[in-house]
DNA sequence: AAAGCGGGGTC
DNA sequence: GACCCAGCTTT
């Protein structure tokens, strides 16, 4: 990385011309205030907060109304905003605020960051906003910012990025003006450096960005790793049984899957259980039974296994040497199976 | 259909 | 420390 002399001067003139300064929660901009409002957009978005916060600050003006409130009475103010942990979270630091702190934050992160629900970034957005604190926050916004101005090549997710970019945050946050400076990034990537859409051609930064010098800034910041899905195949596996308690087994090649254990036989998922088992076995059928289809899944794909029981009467057709052999019911456990293949005998031997 | 969000809880 | 989760939006 190469960091430019200038960043927060460029941020904060930015600011200072087109930044959103009268939100409810930019004026009067006590701790108490910008913690909730805080903790509110961490889920949500300005347009929808803006009702919620203030109907919560009439209802919880202080943090002492706050503390002496019910659960019941908070979690009816955020009903609505969803991850109602962090309602529980902010109701019990209102309590230990004014139960142990005399009703003040802390003045340092770390302290700040004791609270229930308040980790660093959110630590250092209301020590910052509300006290001028020269702490950097992380949130998603300034992660995107600072992503694309850097052109950061792996995905924040990873402990290894997310160090890279506190060290990015701590390094751009200016000695003075440190809250309109916190107000300011999480403005630049909540208007211009949007997730889609950038306005580029509007940014303070572009002229230095990274992103912006390749063919598509919103390749940044790198996207979590998809596992790749894998893809899926269905089977029917027949367990198929004679009058003597006899279930048919086949023996599968040397190579490929499951080479050389004993397994069933098999059959597209699309084929007739009746009609194939009737022509490749000549044999009249008694009775089938579907079982119950269950997921198996290797380390490249998902099998679905389609299982069904199926009693016959004698074999006519001459079956391949050794392929097929009749094992008892009570001697098919001691094979070499497959996992799915062996829970799948083991429920119908304990049926038997 | 899946990623993103910031912190908490679990192992 | 790695991983999953909450609950809704956005893509």
């Amino acid at each position: 990385m190469q960091p430019v002399e200038n960043f927060a001067p460029r941020v904060l003139a930015w600011f200072d011309k087109y930044g959103r300064k009268n939100l409810p929660w930019q004026v009067n901009k006590t701790p108490y205030r910008v913690w909730i409002s805080e903790i509110m957009l961490q889920q949500t978005q300005v347009a929808t907060v803006i009702p919620y916060y203030q109907k919560f600050m009439l209802a919880f003006p202080t943090v002492e109304a706050l503390a002496e409130a019910d659960q019941e009475e908070v979690l009816a103010h955020w009903s609505g905003l969803g991850y109602y942990a962090r309602a529980r979270n902010m109701h019990k630091a209102a309590k230990v605020l004014v139960d142990d702190w005399d009703s003040q934050f802390p003045d340092s992160v770390e302290g700040v960051c004791e609270l229930p629900g308040i980790g660093r970034s959110t630590a250092s957005a209301i020590l910052s906003i509300s006290r001028g604190v020269q702490a950097a926050i992380l949130d998603g916004n300034v992660k995107r910012v600072l992503a694309r101005f850097h052109a950061v090549p792996t995905w924040p997710g990873e402990k290894k990025t997310e160090n890279i970019m506190w060290e990015l945050a701590e390094h751009y946050m200016p000695s003075e003006r440190c809250g309109d400076y916190t107000q300011a990034m999480m403005d630049l990537g909540a208007t211009l450096c949007t997730r889609s859409k950038p306005q580029c051609l509007l940014c303070p930064l572009e002229a230095d960005c990274l992103a912006r010098q390749t063919q598509d800034p919103t390749q940044f910041p790198v996207r979590k790793p998809k596992k790749a899905l894998k893809p899926e195949k269905r089977l029917q596996f027949l367990v198929i049984s004679n009058d003597d308690n006899q279930v048919l087994m086949e023996k599968r090649p040397q190579t490929g899957i499951w080479g050389g254990l004993w397994s069933l036989p098999e059959l597209a998922s699309d084929e007739s259980v009746v009609m194939h088992v009737e022509q490749r076995f000549q044999t009249n059928i008694h009775n089938i039974t579907a079982l119950t289809a269950f997921r198996h899944t290797f380390s490249h794909y998902h099998l679905d296994i389609e299982p069904s029981h199926v009693r016959i009467g004698e074999v006519n057709a001459v079956m391949e040497e050794g392929k097929y052999q009749w094992f008892a019911l009570s001697d098919v456990m001691t094979l070499g199976l497959p996992a799915p293949v062996r829970t799948l005998l083991s429920e119908v031997v304990s049926i038997e």
